[in-house]
Parts: C-alpha cells; structure tokens; sequence
RNA sequence: CGGGGCGUAGCGCAGUCCGGUUAGCGCACCUGUUUUGGGAACAGGGGGUCGCAGGUUCGAAUCCUGCCGCCCCGACCA
C-alpha cells in the first residue's frame, strides 16, 4: 500500500476534507445508503460508549435516571406549545401510513392507501411534548418533586445539509427533562447541567469551552433561556457542543401539569431540558486531531495503548508484553497487542495513529537487550527507551500527562484564537483573517445581530457566564452596551 | 429549495465524446516464497446484473428517453 492512498487531507489544504477523511479512515463512521444518515462504526461507537458511560454517571451522581419514551409523537402535540412548533416544523419526518401493499403492477411494495394513519406521527425531533404530556399524569403534588429524568435516544431533524457527526438527519443524544416546584429551583438545574457539560468537556473530551447564555434570537424554541457550552475548533470555527434550557412555565401550560404545593394551592411547574449529542465526537476530532490522524484523551480512548512487535512476534517478545499487559490491566489500563505477521511495524505505526491511540509501545529484539521498551505518544509523536521495569506506573503518569497536555494545548490556542475589538473594522479584519472568538460589544437587538451575521456571517456565539460589566459602544450601531459578547462563525 | 458533481469489483478510478474481441488499472482480498526498528517485494489467483427501466442497433458501459440514489457548494439548524 502506498502512503499517498492512505494518507489524510491535509488540513491546511482542505480543512472540511481532512474532518472526512479522519472520521472515515479511523474508521469512527461512515455514509449510508440513507441521505443524510451515517452509519457508527464500532471504533466510534466505542468512543460514543464511554463519553455516555461518563455523562450518565455524572447525571445520575446528581439524582437524575433514566427513562425511555416513544419514537412518534402525535402531531397535535407539536403544535401545542406555539414557539417550539415554529422551531421545529421546517425539519420534521412524518409518519403518515402504517402498511405497505405489492404493486398491482408486480413492481414491488407501495404505500397501501387504505392504512393511512387517523393523527399522523411526527418522529421526534426532541420530547418535550411527548414527555410534558407524559409528566401532567405524573405530577400532582410538590412530594412529587423535582422529578429529574434522562433518556439516552435518537432524534430525527431533517436538515438540507448534512456533516458526518456535526449534523446529520439522525443522531444519538441524550435528553434530560426536569419539573420543579419553583423557578429559581429549576433555574439552577439548567445551570447545574451547564457545569456538568462543561466539566465533561474539560476533563474527559480535554475540550475547553465557554459557558454562557444565548440571546433571544439563539435560544431553544419554547425556553425562557438558553445556555451553551461553545468551544473553538481548529478552524477557528465555534461548535455549540451542549445546552441546557430554562423553560419557565412554557410546556408546563401549553400540556396543563400543575401541582398543588403545600399551602394546597394549584400551581404550574418549572421546567428544564438539556442535552449533548454524537455531536461531541465531531468537537472531540477538531479539537485535537492533526494531518497524521485522530488523537484522543487518554481518557475516552477505546485503547490506550497498543503494543506492536518489532519485527514480528515471537516467543521472547511474547512473553514480555504479556507482562506488560498484565501490569497494565491491573491498573484499569485497556491495551491491545497487534501481533498480526502479516502487517510491517511501519504499517502499524500508522494505522494506530490514525486511529489516535493514546501511547504505542514498540518491542524489538534491541529491547529485549537492553531491558527497555520504545514509547510513543500520539499527541507530541515523541519516541522515548524506557525500562520495563516500572513500565505500568510509568504508563499509569504518562497518560494522566498526555490528557493534561492536550487540554492545555487546546486551552492555548482557544485564548489565542479569542480577540477584542472595539470598531466593525477590526472585527471583519479579525473574522476574516483570524478567525476564533471576537469579543465585542453589542446593542443587545436581535435587529444589530441579524444584520452583523449578514455582513460578516459571525453570530453571538454566547454571553458569557461571569462576564465582566463594562461600558461600551455597540461595534454596529454605536449604541452604548455595558458588556461584550462573544461572537465567532460556527458549525 | 437553488447550483454543481458523481454512479463501472470491497475502496479509488480509467474506458463513455467517436458503439465492435473475453470491460481494464491501482489498492484491498486469497495462496506461496523472500522480507520486516516508520505505510515490504515477487509470483500466482478469486471477485463485475457497468445505478434502474425502456428504446435505437447485427452489436450498447458507450447513443436516445425517463427514473432513482448519493456527495459537494449556498439559504436553515445541535
């Protein structure tokens, strides 16, 4: 095999072609015969597994579990809460019949015309209507709450365009939906669940973002308020990566769920929904791949390390990485050994560093002689002889190292890549040459928004969480605004 | 929904303009031998309703008509 076939678009040459070739040959996903569906293949459904294994145990370490609730949704409860039917109507599947018939002209099968559904369903694009209707028979009094759920689903959003990961027509989520007695109670469960995203990103994807709430304009159809995780990709494109919505009384009264509190009187619930999607593994690939392939935090790497011989196997190379990955395994540590005859080290070398495999450990004759091993880690590339004694431990440090490392080299490019500007010249100047954040000061109009997104195609990306008041002129309009907003282009 | 591209072996493509042996090449795959510290070499081999349906023709991957599918670029979105 020639290096030039199996080699990745580089991402100076084509940034959009080299995310493709990176999900496709590290074999994360690929095309289906459906448009605008993808197919997850087992190498990514694993790193899919383990950010679900994580973010599950966090929601459930903070007393939410898990439910399940249908697929269809009838459509009249769509239309029951007036701004989230608007949001969502332009990209919904409908179900329309429920049998098919042979073609009397013996072509094949055809809708039978006869099973045409009473109330057509609607494939959930999300399920608040289905799970709000759910809740009102659920809840009659304040003992009955918060009731804090989550399911782990797949929703349907018929988008005209579609990226492996980013956005494609199906994808995997989760949704948490939660009912409080008060507003200031649900309020701090969408913060809550802001800080768990965040804090899954940060720690375990070694993704840094930027908490923050949306403007009116950005927010989740039918939410009071929206936040946001936003984190920057290599691009310098922003990737909206999670949110958590405050949704007042919204659904609460569009599906009737009232609760009596303790002074007996009715009154209606508070709500929450948040969630993340396979949307993750397209921020987990920007953020830290390069033109050699995939890398991965140690973290949610399906294989931390892999062990190659070199040349080839053999009894005495064998036998010391049996050791070494016993030692390794005794430490929680997942390791896999290629001891395939056929395949050159120079062939696996690559091929798991496409694969973004965290520390590669090569054994070769040389070793053995030495009592060392040679170490390779993916995200510097820096080969180093260690000993084997002590090999684990060293390891063990190693990957902890390399999961720090590749945050703070995000983090790095992330401050680097964030810009103030004060007039609508630098900001263009900025987008256009640079990219990333652009800090700047805005009116507060979803009119001045729309218009800075028609000039520069840059939206609001968030208001940060935190953010420091200052007083300041809208960088359009010149109105005066007391503080910055971040804004960037985004996926 | 507008614009473009593509459909020939598992993958990537040539052949199509100008119809004519048994449809070809690279990679991958199988067998064997020699190799092997950064994507090995040689030899042999298997694999095809040429997207689908009609039509023209002695003869269609190639020409005509219709259809289907996917991808890319734009507007909308996680």
């Amino acid at each position: 095999m020639s290096k030039d076939e199996k080699a990745i678009t580089g991402r100076d040459e084509s940034y959009s072609d080299w995310y493709i070739d990176i999900v496709r040959k590290a074999g994360l996903a690929d095309y289906s015969a459906v448009k605008g569906c993808m197919v997850i293949k087992p190498y990514g459904f694993a790193i899919w597994e383990n950010m679900q294994r994580q973010l599950d145990k966090m929601f459930k370490d903070t007393g939410h579990v898990n439910a399940y609730f249908p697929l269809f949704i009838p459509k009249s409860f769509l239309s029951k809460e007036a701004d989230h039917v608007e949001g969502f109507a332009k990209e919904c599947a409908v179900v329309t019949h429920h049998r098919l018939m042979n073609n009397p002209d013996g072509s094949g099968v055809v809708v039978d015309p006869s099973a045409k559904l009473e109330e057509e369903l609607i494939v959930r694009p999300t399920s608040e209507t289905i799970i709000w209707n759910t809740y009102r028979d659920w809840i009659q009094s304040y003992r009955d709450l918060p009731l804090l759920i989550n399911q782990w689903a797949n929703v349907v959003r018929w988008e005209m365009r579609t990226r492996l990961f980013l956005r494609t027509a199906e994808f995997l989520w989760q949704e948490g939906h939660t009912a409080h007695a008060t507003k200031q109670e649900a309020i701090d469960e969408a913060k809550l669940m802001l800080d768990i995203y965040a804090q899954f990103a940060e720690e375990w994807m070694a993704m840094p973002v930027v908490k923050g709430v949306k403007t009116a304009n950005e927010r989740f159809a039918g939410a009071d308020d929206t936040y946001t995780i936003e984190a920057l990709m290599q691009d310098g494109k922003a990737l909206q990566s999670g949110t958590s919505h405050f949704l007042g009384q919204n659904f609460a009264k569009a599906f009737d769920v009232k609760f009596q509190d303790n002074n007996n009187k009715e009154q209606y619930v508070w709500a929450t929904s948040w969630g993340v999607s396979t949307r993750l593994m397209g921020g987990l690939i920007m953020t830290h791949s390069d033109d050699k392939g995939l890398v991965l935090p140690p973290k949610l790497a399906p294989i931390q390390v892999v062990i190659v011989p070199i040349p080839k196997p053999n009894g005495l190379i064998n036998e010391a990485a049996d050791k070494i990955i016993a030692d390794l395994k005794a430490k929680g540590i997942t390791v896999k050994a290629d001891m395939d005859k056929k395949k050159s080290p120079g062939f696996k070398f690559a091929e798991y560093e496409l694969q973004g495999i965290p520390v590669r450990i090569g054994i070769g004759k040389r070793d053995l002689e030495n009592g060392t091993v040679e170490l390779a880690r993916r995200d510097t590339l820096e080969k180093m002889n260690v000993p084997v004694e002590g090999i684990a431990d060293y390891i063990e440090n190693l990957l902890v190292e390399i999961q720090d490392n590749l945050f703070n080299r995000a983090r790095t490019y992330r401050d680097e890549t964030t810009t103030s500007v004060d007039t609508f010249e630098e900001f263009k100047q900025v987008l256009d040459e640079k990219g990333g954040f652009v800090s700047a000061h805005w009116d507060g109009t979803t009119e001045t928004e729309k218009k800075i997104k028609e000039l520069t195609q840059a939206t609001i990306r968030c208001i940060p969480i935190g953010n420091p008041q200052e007083e300041g002129k809208c960088i359009l309009t010149g109105e005066p605004s007391k503080e910055r907003v971040l804004f960037a282009k985004a996926y």
